[in-house]
DNA sequence: GCAATATCTATAGCAATGCTATGTCATACT
DNA sequence: AGTATGACATAGCATTGCTATAGATATTGC
C-alpha cells in the first residue's frame, strides 16, 4: 500500500534551509525555485510534502518556536523567582535579536494560524510559570486578591514584545531597547508591589546567571 | 521648460485608494495592476509620481501616521494629566484596530525608514509632552531624580505597541487586549509613585472623555 | 496663432514568482 | 514476478513588479 515513503531527510532539510534562509534574508528572501536549488531537489518536493508555500513557512515558524522554548527551558529555578523571571525576559529578548528574520516571521508577518498558537502558547507556559512562582513567595503584595498569573504574564509578555518589536523596526537602538525592557519591567514589578531593594538584589543575580541563556545555541 | 505637469489629483487618488486597499485586503492586496485598474489609469502613473511600488507603499504609511496624529491631536489638554495620558493610550489603541492592516503596515511590515522615522517621531511627541505634564504636576514621585519623559513614554508605547501587535497577530481578543492595556498602564503608573485612589480616578475622568476621540473620523 | 519641446500616459514585453498538469521511476504488496 | 502507488523531475500557466518604446498633451518662445 505504501510504494514509496517520503524521504524525511528531504523534508527536514528542507526545514532547515529555509529557516535559515529566512533568518538570513528575510522572509522576502525565501522562494520556491532558490530553496529547491538550495537543498538540491526540484520544486515538487515542496508540494508532496507541505503542500504549500504557505505550509512550508508555518514550519519556519514552529522550528522557530522551537528554539525560542529551548532557550526559554535553559533558565533553571533558583530560590530567587524574580530573578528567573528577568532572565526569561532577557532570553525572550536574545532569542528574538539573535534572529530577527526569525522573530519576523514568528510575530510580526501575518495573524498567527490555530497550530502556531498552540505551538506558541506552549513556550508561554514558561512565563505563567515564572510568574506563579513569583506571586507564591510573595514578591508581588500589591496585586491582593487577584493573583492571576496568566494575566501578569501577558501584560510582562506586551511589554516584552512591545521593546522587541520597536527595535526590529529600528524605531529603538539596541541599547536604548535594553535600558527600555529593564526599567519597563523593573516599573511593572514595582507596581505589583515589589520592594525596590529586594527588586535591586533580583536583578544583581540574574545578571550574574546570564551566561544560562547561551549554552553553545546555533540559533541561526 | 515644463511642458506638462504631473496631475496632483492622480497622485492624491493613488496614494488615497492604495491606503484603502492596503486597510481592506492587507499588503499582499495591494498590487500595481489592481491599483491603476482602480484609479482607472495605467500602470505607468505609479512610476512617474512614486517612482516603485516601495516608495508608494511609503506614503501610505506617512497617510497612516497622519491619521494616527489626528486622533492623538484630538485629545484635549485638562487639569487630570494622566487621564489626559490614558486618552492618549486608547487612542492610539483605537487607531490601530480601527485599520490594522495600515498599523501593520506602518509597524510591522519591516523596517522603518529613515523618512517614516520623522513622520513617526512627531506624532511620538504628543505622548512624550503627555507624560512630561504628568511629571510636572507630580503624580509620579517614585521617578525620584530621574524626571525623563522620553524614556517612560518610551515605556509606555512598547507596552501599548505589544498590546497592540499581539491583538493582531490575533494572539489576544479585544477584550483581553484592552484589559491588559489597562492593567498594565495602571501598573506601570502605580511603579512610578502615583496614588492608586487618583489613578482610579483619572481613569474614571478618562473613560467620560472617551468621545474626544472618534470625532467622525473617517479612519477606513 | 503656431510650431517646438518636454513631460505624462498607454501598450507591450521581460524576468521571476507560486502553483499545477503531466510524465518517469523507484518501491512495497500480492 | 507483476503491478500499483506515491515521490520526484520537467514544462507550462497566470500573476507579480518593472522597463522600454511609442503616443498624447500641455506649456513656452516667437
Amino acid at each position: 500500500m505504501s510504494p514509496k515513503l517520503a524521504d524525511p531527510a528531504v523534508r527536514a532539510s528542507l526545514i532547515e534551509t529555509a529557516a535559515r534562509i529566512v533568518a538570513t534574508d528575510g522572509r522576502a528572501g525565501l522562494t520556491l525555485r532558490g530553496l529547491a536549488a538550495e537543498v538540491g531537489t526540484s520544486t515538487m518536493a515542496v508540494y508532496t510534502h507541505f503542500g504549500s508555500m504557505d505550509q512550508l513557512r508555518r514550519e519556519v515558524r514552529r522550528e522557530g518556536f522551537a528554539r525560542l522554548r529551548a532557550r526559554l527551558a535553559a533558565v533553571q529555578e533558583s530560590e530567587d523567582p524574580v530573578a528567573d523571571l528577568t532572565l526569561l525576559g532577557a532570553g525572550y529578548y536574545l532569542s528574538a535579536t539573535a534572529s530577527p528574520n526569525l522573530y519576523r516571521a514568528m510575530f510580526l508577518d501575518g495573524p498567527v494560524d490555530e497550530q502556531d498558537f498552540e505551538t506558541g502558547l506552549d513556550t508561554f507556559t514558561y512565563l505563567i510559570r515564572g510568574l506563579a512562582r513569583c506571586i507564591e513567595s510573595g514578591r508581588f503584595p500589591a496585586l491582593g486578591s487577584s493573583p492571576d498569573p496568566e494575566s501578569l504574564a501577558f501584560e510582562l509578555w506586551a511589554l516584552t514584545h512591545g521593546v522587541v518589536s520597536l527595535q526590529l523596526a529600528q524605531l529603538l537602538t539596541a541599547q536604548q531597547a535594553l535600558e527600555y525592557l529593564q526599567s519597563g519591567s523593573r516599573s511593572l514589578f514595582v507596581g505589583w508591589g515589589d520592594d525596590p531593594e529586594m527588586l535591586k538584589a533580583s536583578a544583581a543575580r540574574a545578571e550574574r546567571r546570564l551566561g544560562e541563556l547561551n549554552p553553545a545555541m546555533a540559533d541561526a
